[in-house]
DNA sequence: GGCATGATATGGAACGTTCCAATAAATTTA
DNA sequence: TAAATTTATTGGAACGTTCCATATCATGCC
């Protein structure tokens, strides 16, 4: 009573092998699909599993040395839009490959990644997809590289790690957004968003900083702000910018999330990006179009991400090849009406 | 070199034990904490551990009949941030009590969702959280507690199942809803997508046309539109709905990425929302709080009836026990800006 | 010294597959 | 008709764990 209580005791291919009068041996072969068993036979043991309610142990193959069919995707963040959408791309291709894509989310805790990509270890992935938690050091990588295990970096990279890579240009895209607002007559530029540590965002340091270079200006410390990069974060970084005598004329936010974060925080003070203040997003997302005013952004395509990042892995696994590859999407920069001249008179409250 | 290219041979509890000059018995209880064994024993088996790069095989393990810690969790749509909302709630719950939910989309298709659910199953799944997709029949999901699967519906319910289910409350939702825009003078009211043959869909409908005939009013079937559940369906939908000749004055949709969709489509026609039509959706997903205006909508707390079925779940699979429980979440009104009361003049262009 | 006792450690069978080598039966070839 | 070939089928070992029953070795007690 208190021991298994599996409702029905596990039926095996030893079970089926005896309902139809076979070897279990037989019945391995037509679950292989092998054309050695004759179309009789077949059927026979086909009618036996389905009247048994014959279950695949997985596990059981896999210990034999079979190539388990499920490929994980580890992601820092799944209430970020733009992950889901990388999902999809990912899925898009796996699925044609008879891999299942099983998707775990880590909330940007590299403990949790740790657990999540064990287990996923543990039950035989054949590759990861790894979408780093914040704080993700390039040893914890090479050492899933060590053990042979193909995996690829989804959207943010890590220095020293030596694994492949799908990204997109993110200083190009800085730089990009950054020269758009100067070309708009903006001077003090605002950072906001991101966590120091992450490569993600230095690198769109350096490109929002080249940009302002290039144009005779100078990245102001005082106006780079930290802050997770969720929603949240740019809410509460935007607020405390807003305590501040003296506003930036615009704001380039990390991206679309920590934007639509900071939109909100302006909002309760009654001041409306686009009008009192220029902001940028970077990613867009759907929301990014949707939002109120639409969001001048740094677009990215996602779901073409997700497919580049699957074909290598696919490409790995298949060629058994660890040899680092790298893939840099074009971030492209979309106008929309969140970005104003700066205005006259700054103050609003 | 066309056969197993494992990068390094598998490690097993075997070559730890020669390692560490132990059996592989004592290996065994290093791995399960057991205190049975010395101090100095332990320490000197995890040195080899580490220094082998042993993993845990899980699927042997399992072979034994040991309780695997994922749980499977079956989405019909994850660019819909309402379910992400409710993954998360549900990774809250599961990640205290040691179980890792493994996600996996079906992207609405019954196929792939067969595919997903198998796969789980063969994975040693110790449950499984499904929300179905759209044509998934009674029969299918009673197969699966026939095998003895614990399994929690989640959101949607599938007539015939005997299933526990956590979702909320449609019907009263929809009434809700309804009852708000006849309050503000509105008669010719059109109930936008979903598909005919939705549970939920029905659901919403019968508190929908209740609401209406408290009101003496009866609802017009050529006002009852079927789409996707999806942003792209809401498009659709309502573009359809805006070469009639006559608009409706309300429109009440499904849920609130049909109402964005819905939205978007009317500002292709240069309609907006609030003031040339009411629109209103289900479910109060963050985007409706952010996308221009406001959209009035039920609010259902997707965090919390993740919570509530994570927890539903774990109940199940430790007690065994496999008779179906019900919970039903409350629909609350939020009432934004997306509602007018009906414009004297209808007809835009 | 003989004997329980407790603390550690261990061999071996079992779990459900796969796959090789072997067999049996039917068919073709010489 | 014997031998060779083809077509179907099968037993058994192996995969990496767990867990039971058993073994070893100090201790402490009579």
């Amino acid at each position: 009573m208190s021991g298994k209580r599996r409702a029905s005791a596990n039926v095996t291919i030893i079970d089926i092998a005896r309902e139809a009068g076979v070897s279990k041996s037989t019945v391995s072969l037509v679950l292989k699909g092998s054309s050695l068993v004759a179309e009789e036979t077949r059927d026979r043991v086909s009618k036996a599993m389905s009247k048994l309610g014959y279950v695949y142990n997985r596990g059981a193959a896999n210990l034999r040395g079979a190539q388990s069919s499920i490929v994980g995707m580890v992601i820092n963040d799944l209430a970020n839009p733009f992950f889901a959408e990388l999902a999809i791309g990912i899925e898009r291709v796996l699925r044609t490959s008879g891999y299942i894509p099983f998707i775990a989310n880590t909330a940007e805790s590299v403990v949790r990644q740790a657990e999540v990509v064990r287990s996923m270890r543990e039950h035989g992935a054949s590759g990861i997809i790894l979408c780093p938690a914040l704080e993700t050091e390039g040893r914890e990588v090479n050492d899933l590289l060590d053990l042979g295990m193909p995996l690829i970096l989804a959207i943010r990279r890590v220095p020293g790690a030596r694994a492949s890579l799908v990204a997109s240009d993110n200083a190009a895209g800085a730089a990009r957004v950054a020269a758009h607002l100067i070309s708009l007559g903006h001077r003090r530029i605002a950072f906001l968003g991101g966590m120091e540590a992450m490569a993600v965002r230095k690198d769109r340091v350096a490109g929002f900083t080249r940009a302002l270079e290039e144009a005779g200006l100078h990245a102001d410390p005082a106006l780079m702000l930290e802050s997770m990069p969720s929603k949240d974060g740019g809410f509460t970084a935007m607020s405390n910018l807003l305590t501040r005598s003296e506003w930036p004329t615009a704001v380039v936010c990390f991206n679309d999330v920590v934007a639509i974060g900071a939109m909100l925080a302006m909002g309760r003070k009654g001041a409306v990006a686009g009008r009192d203040m220029a902001i940028t997003g970077f990613d867009d997302t759907a929301e990014a179009r949707q939002i109120s005013p639409p969001l001048t952004t740094v677009a990215v395509d996602a779901g073409d991400l997700g497919e580049r990042a699957a074909q290598m892995l696919l490409r790995q696994i298949a060629s058994g090849s660890r040899t680092p590859e790298t893939y840099i999407g074009e971030a492209r920069l979309v106008v929309r009406e969140s970005c104003c001249p700066p205005p006259r008179k700054r103050k609003v409250s």
